[in-house]
DNA sequence: CACCGATATGGAGAAGTTTCCGTTTGTCTC
DNA sequence: GAGACAAACGGAAACTTCTCCATATCGGTG
C-alpha cells in the first residue's frame, strides 16, 4: 500500500490521481446498476479522461474489473491470514479448509455482479489473477496437510473451480440453489475427499434433503435433434 | 438427422445450403489456425454471405462456435447412452462414472481451442447449453445411485466445473499438467466423495506421485502489494 | 405458370473495444 | 530555474460485434 515495491518505477502524481477517478467513476457506474453492459468508452467520460487513459492504467475491461474487486479481496486475504480462526490461523486445516470455502461461497454470491463482468470480459483472466494464486496456494496448502498423498495442487483447483461467476449465477438463478445449499453441498465434497478414513463430525444441517432439483431436465434416453 | 422436428417450420432449402457454408469457411479458418480471433466478418467473407446471414443462423458468435462443436458432442452423447461399457450402459455407476470423467478430460483437452473460443464468447452459454445439460443430467443420475443422500444435482455441477476450457488450459499450460494427472485427480476427488465407506479398487496406477508441482506460487505469508 | 406471403439476404451503420501516436506534463539534474 | 527525457495524455482511427431493413428469393397455390 504505502510502501513502493523495490523494483517498481514509481507511478507519476497525475498518473495515480487519474487512476483514482477512473476507479471512482467505474465505482460510481456500476453503483448506478450500468453494472453490466459497462463501456470503457463511458467511464473515460464520467472520470473526464481520454480513452487512451484507461487503457494505459488498466490495460483492458478485465483490468479494470479486477481493480474494482481488488479492494474486496485484501480484506479477504487479511481475514485468511490474520483474522480469527476458523478462517484465520489456528484451526485445524479441516476446519479452515472448510470455513474458507463457506466464505468463499459469500464472496462469490455478494459479488456476484462485478465478477460475471470480470468473466465475461475475459474468462482466463481468473486463473493468472493475483486473487486466484493466492487462493490456490491457501488451498493446496490446507489439502497437503490434511491428506499428503493427494495431489493438492489438482484438488485446489477442483475445489475452486465451482465458484466460477457463471455457474454461481447459473445455480442461484436457473437452480435456485440458496448459498446455504452450496454450502452444503462443498461439505460434502470435502467430507469424502479429504478424510481418507476419519469420520467427520456432522455437518450442522446436514440432515437437509435437497429441495426441489428444480425439475428440469430428466432426459437422457431422448435422442433430440440439434437447435 | 433426418427427421424434422414437429413443430418446426422447416429450412428452406437456400437457408440450408447457406448454413452449410458458414460452417465450413468457420472450420477451414479454425482449421487453419485463426482459431483465437476468428472474427464472424472474416467467417461470412470466406463463405461468401453477407454477416447478416451469418447472425440470421447462428445468432451470435457463441451460437456458431457451439455449432461447430456440436458434432463431436452428439458422438459423445452416443458413446455415453448406446456405447459400450465402462462408459456406456453396462458397467456400475461409479465405474460409468469415473469412465466419463476420463472421457470428458480427453474431450476438453482435445477440443481446447473451440473451446476456449466458445467460453471467450460467452461464459454463462456453456451452462444453457444443450450438452451441459446432458451431461449435468447424466452424472446427477449416476451420483444419486451412488450415494442416495447426497446432493446429487450440487455435486455434478461441482465435478463438471473443472472442465471449464481455462482452466483445462491453465493447467495444461502453466501448471503442466498431463492429461493423465488431471484424470488421476479426478478419481481422487470421486474415491472419496462418492464411496461413503467402501473401499474403492485402487486405480491404475494410484501409487503414482505428483511429479514436479511446476514449482511455483506458495507464497501465502507475503503481503506483496497489487499489480 | 404467374402470383404471393413468408423467409432469407447482404451490407450499411450503431456501439464498443483496443491500438497508435503526436503532444503535453511531471520529475530529475545541473 | 532551465533543460532533458521518460511517462502520461487524449482522441482519432482500425476493428469487432451485432442490429436493421429495403430488397431478392423460395416454394406452395389457384
Amino acid at each position: 500500500m504505502l510502501t513502493a515495491m523495490s523494483a517498481a518505477p514509481a507511478e507519476r502524481a497525475d498518473a495515480a490521481r487519474n487512476r483514482q477517478k477512473i476507479l471512482a467513476a467505474a465505482a460510481r457506474l456500476v453503483a448506478a446498476g450500468a453494472a453490466e453492459r459497462l463501456s470503457l468508452d463511458e467511464v473515460a467520460r464520467a472520470a473526464d479522461v481520454g480513452v487512451g487513459t484507461v487503457y494505459r492504467r488498466f490495460g483492458d475491461r478485465a483490468g479494470l474489473v479486477f481493480a474494482l474487486l481488488d479492494e474486496q479481496h485484501q480484506l479477504f486475504r487479511t481475514r485468511v491470514l490474520e483474522g480469527p480462526p476458523p478462517l484465520g490461523p489456528g484451526a485445524d486445516a479441516g476446519d479452515r479448509l472448510r470455513a474458507f470455502l463457506h466464505a468463499l461461497v459469500d464472496l462469490s454470491v455478494g459479488q456476484r455482479e462485478l465478477l460475471l463482468l470480470a468473466e465475461s470480459s475475459s474468462p482466463p483472466a481468473r486463473f493468472v489473477s493475483d486473487s486466484y494464486a493466492f487462493q490456490h496456494a491457501h488451498a493446496t496448502r490446507l489439502i497437503a496437510e490434511l491428506c499428503p498423498d493427494a495431489d493438492a495442487a489438482f484438488l485446489a483447483d477442483a475445489l475452486l473451480a465451482p465458484f466460477a461467476p457463471s455457474l454461481i449465477d447459473h445455480q442461484c438463478r436457473a437452480r435456485g440453489f440458496s448459498p446455504e445449499r452450496i454450502k452444503t453441498g462443498f461439505d460434502q465434497l470435502l467430507r469424502g475427499t479429504l478424510q481418507p478414513e476419519a469420520a467427520v463430525p456432522p455437518v450442522e444441517q446436514a440432515s437437509r434433503r435437497l429441495p426441489a432439483d428444480d425439475g428440469s431436465v430428466a432426459d437422457d434416453g431422448c435422442a433430440n435433434a440439434r437447435r
